[in-house]
DNA sequence: AAAAATATTTAGGTAAGTCTAAAAATAAGT
DNA sequence: ACTTATTTTTAGACTTACCTAAATATTTTT
C-alpha cells in the first residue's frame, strides 16, 4: 500500500490537531492547517479512512488509527531532522528552513532517515526547539514554559517558540534571543503585560505580551 | 509558471538521450528512458511545448529550448550533488544512491543547491565519476575512454563506468575496481575480447569485454 | 510504387487531488 | 421547540499524468 505526499501531509496535520485540541480533528480544522476547502478534506477524509490510517465518523471529525499516528510521527522526525541538517550543515537560519523541510520530509528511501540521524549527531530538538521523536517514535519532553509564566526575578534559557512565523523568528534573531540564550525578568509591567528582562550581555529588552506568549523557557 | 516533478523528469530524459544519440529525441526513445508508453510521452510533449521548454514537430521528435536545457542542466547537477552527499557524507554505497537523488533532485529552494555545493567542497564529479555542471551550467569534461580502448602495456586509473545498475556496480566493489584505482592492462585475448588486468595490490583480474565496455579509465 | 513494418498520434478512460456551489446535518440562539 | 447560523458533505467540474486500443504517418522492404 503506497501513501502518497498529499496523505502524508494531511496525517501531520491531523496529528498537529489533535495533539492541540486534546480529541478528534475536525473537517474545517484540517482544511484550516492545509490552507484547503473543507470539501477537499472530505474527499481526503474517505480516501485515508480506506486506507485504515484514520478513523472517520461523518460529521465528528477523525483520530489516527496506530498506523497513521506511527506514519505522522516518522513524517515529523523526518521534518525536524531534516531542518537540524539545513541549520547546523549547510549555514540557513532558522526561519529559513520550514519550507524546505517540508519537501525534503517526503523523501522515502531504506536508511536515509537512520543515516541522516547518525550524521547529525542523534538531535533531540531541532532548530525551532521542537522535540525530535526518535527511531521507535518517542519524543523527549522538556519542562518548558511561556516566558509570559515567568515571575519577576527568575532565570530562564530560550528553549522554543509557539509562532514559527519569519517575522517572529527575524524579530527575535535581532533581539539576540537565540535559543539557549539566557535571560532574567527583571519587571512585568500590569498596564499591558509587557516585561523589562535582562540578556546574558547585560542588555535590558521590553518584549510584548505577544512576544513572552510565544517564547519558550526553562526556568533556571 | 511552475514546473511539476513529470516535467523536469522528461526534461532530463530528453537532455540525455540529446547528448547521447546527437540528434532530435524520438518519442519511442523518451518513452524507452522514462519506462512509460509512447501516448503518455506525446502528452507530454504538448505540454512541454506548450510551456517552450522544446520545440516539438510532430513525428519529427523533439529538442530542448534554451530555458528547456537550462533546466535539465540544473536537474542534473542537483541529481549529481546530492549523490555526492549521500555517499560522501552518508555513507551510502556508489549503488544505492540513485533512486534517494532522483528524490531530491526535485526539491527546490533559493539558496539550497549552492549552499549543497559548498558543503561538498565544490565536487566536479558525482560518486559515479559523471560530470557535475557549475552553477551557471557549464561542464568540466575529462579525457577518458572504455577500458576496450586500452592496449597492452598501457596504465589507467578508473574514472567512471556507463552502466550505472546495482549488479555492474557491486561487482565492481567486489573486484576492487573503484574510482581512482590503478590498473595495467597486461593482455587482451583475441578470442572474447576479455582482458588480464593487474591491479594496485598486484592482484591480477580478468574482465570480460562487458566490463571492459562499461568501465570508463584515463590513461596514464 | 505498393505492401509491410514501425513509429507516432488520437481517442477515450481512470485516479488523485483540487475547486465552487448547492444540499444536508448539526449546533446555537431565542 | 423552532429558527438561524455554522459545519460538513455531496455534486459536478477541472488539471495532471497515466493507461489501452485504434487510427494515421513514416520508413523500410520487396
Ligand atoms: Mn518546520
Ligand atoms: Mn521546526
Ligand atoms: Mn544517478
Ligand atoms: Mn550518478
Amino acid at each position: 500500500m503506497t501513501i502518497t505526499h498529499a496523505e502524508e501531509n494531511y496525517l501531520k496535520a491531523i496529528f498537529t490537531i489533535a495533539e492541540k485540541e486534546a480529541g478528534p480533528a475536525l473537517t474545517n480544522a484540517i482544511a484550516a492547517q492545509m490552507q484547503t476547502s473543507a470539501a477537499s478534506v472530505t474527499d481526503m477524509l474517505k480516501r485515508l479512512s480506506d486506507k485504515q490510517l484514520i478513523t472517520y465518523e461523518k460529521y465528528r471529525g477523525v483520530q489516527l488509527t496506530e498506523e497513521g499516528g506511527r506514519l505522522a510521527t516518522a513524517l515529523i522526525r523526518k521534518h525536524r531532522l531534516w531542518e537540524v541538517f539545513l541549520v547546523d550543515k549547510l549555514g540557513f537560519a532558522w526561519d529559513e528552513v520550514h519550507e524546505l523541510a517540508e519537501q525534503l520530509e517526503h523523501v522515502q528511501g531504506n536508511d536515509l532517515v537512520s543515516r541522516l540521524d547518525s550524521f547529525l549527531g542523534y538531535p533531540k530538538f531541532d532548530p525551532h526547539g521542537d522535540p525530535i521523536p526518535d527511531a521507535e517514535g518517542r519524543w523527549t519532553f522538556r519542562k518548558q514554559a511561556p516566558l509570559a509564566t515567568l515571575k519577576a526575578g527568575e532565570r530562564g534559557i530560550v528553549t522554543g517558540v509557539d509562532d514559527h512565523s519569519t517575522t517572529f523568528l527575524q524579530y527575535l534573531d535581532q533581539l539576540g534571543l537565540i535559543l539557549g540564550a539566557e535571560l532574567e525578568l527583571l519587571e512585568r509591567f500590569p498596564y499591558d503585560q509587557s516585561v523589562r528582562v535582562r540578556i546574558r550581555d547585560g542588555r535590558e529588552l521590553i518584549l510584548s505580551d505577544k512576544v513572552t506568549q510565544n517564547l519558550f523557557v526553562k526556568i533556571s
